[in-house]
DNA sequence: AATATTCATCGTATATTTGCGATTAATAAA
DNA sequence: TTTATTAATCGCAAATATACGATGAATATT
């Protein structure tokens, strides 16, 4: 591969391409569900609820973490979790914006 | 990592982390993006708007038309892309319901 | 028929992701 | 203080993704 293309795109592809690979997983797509369902921030239960070992589903919240999709704080021992509702509004605006504007082209289509 | 463990989760967890997959490299948003705006359907025209070697385009092509987003149907020498509406409401609609169901347990939050 | 064009596919190199067990750091409980 | 619990991180193995050049198949052009 030698150099990484990513960069070479327009930022709002970039930063679109970069929230879909957050959600590009179903292990993260099933822990924004649960964390956003419990009305209570969330920490180990997600482990239990996952087919996936602690380390593996730690690895996934740090994902989501840095996309910023999920906000962490540590409570005590555990680790409380939740949905970064500002980013998620953000996040949610790239993805309409893209379906909306990409649809307005719609005709017909040739094949 | 021995097993993928993808399967294990619910299908339309896995259905929507495969479209997000899918739109998760900014070739592929771009792509789409031109492939939409163009009223005559696409060839190697996309080859020539990306900063990427043929091959490589092709392979992106590819992946987006597994998915189902697109299709290509043979022109003479030429291949020829479109969008596949059908395929792009349905996902639109999956990205919606999920960012609804989701934002809909919204409250304050706890972090 | 010979040559050129277009694009898919193959082979390969490298990068990234996924997954786990083991370890570690921090707090809680005894 | 010792021990248990929780979760982050490290190190490793395997799977996938990204990117390219080379090759090949099909159609156009000459």
């Amino acid at each position: 591969m030698a150099i990484n293309k990513k960069s070479e795109f327009k930022p709002d592809e970039i930063l679109l391409a970069e929230f879909a690979k957050a959600i590009s997983h179903p292990a993260r797509v099933a822990i924004l569900k649960v964390v956003a369902q419990r009305k209570t921030c969330i920490c180990g239960e997600i482990v239990e609820v996952l087919p996936l070992a602690q380390s593996t589903v730690s690895q996934h919240l740090k994902e989501l973490k840095e996309v910023g999709l999920i906000d962490g704080t540590v409570d005590g021992v555990k680790s409380c979790y939740c949905i970064n509702w500002t980013a998620f509004d953000k996040i949610y605006g790239l993805f309409k914006d893209f379906f909306d504007k990409t649809q307005c082209c719609k005709d017909e289509g040739c094949c």
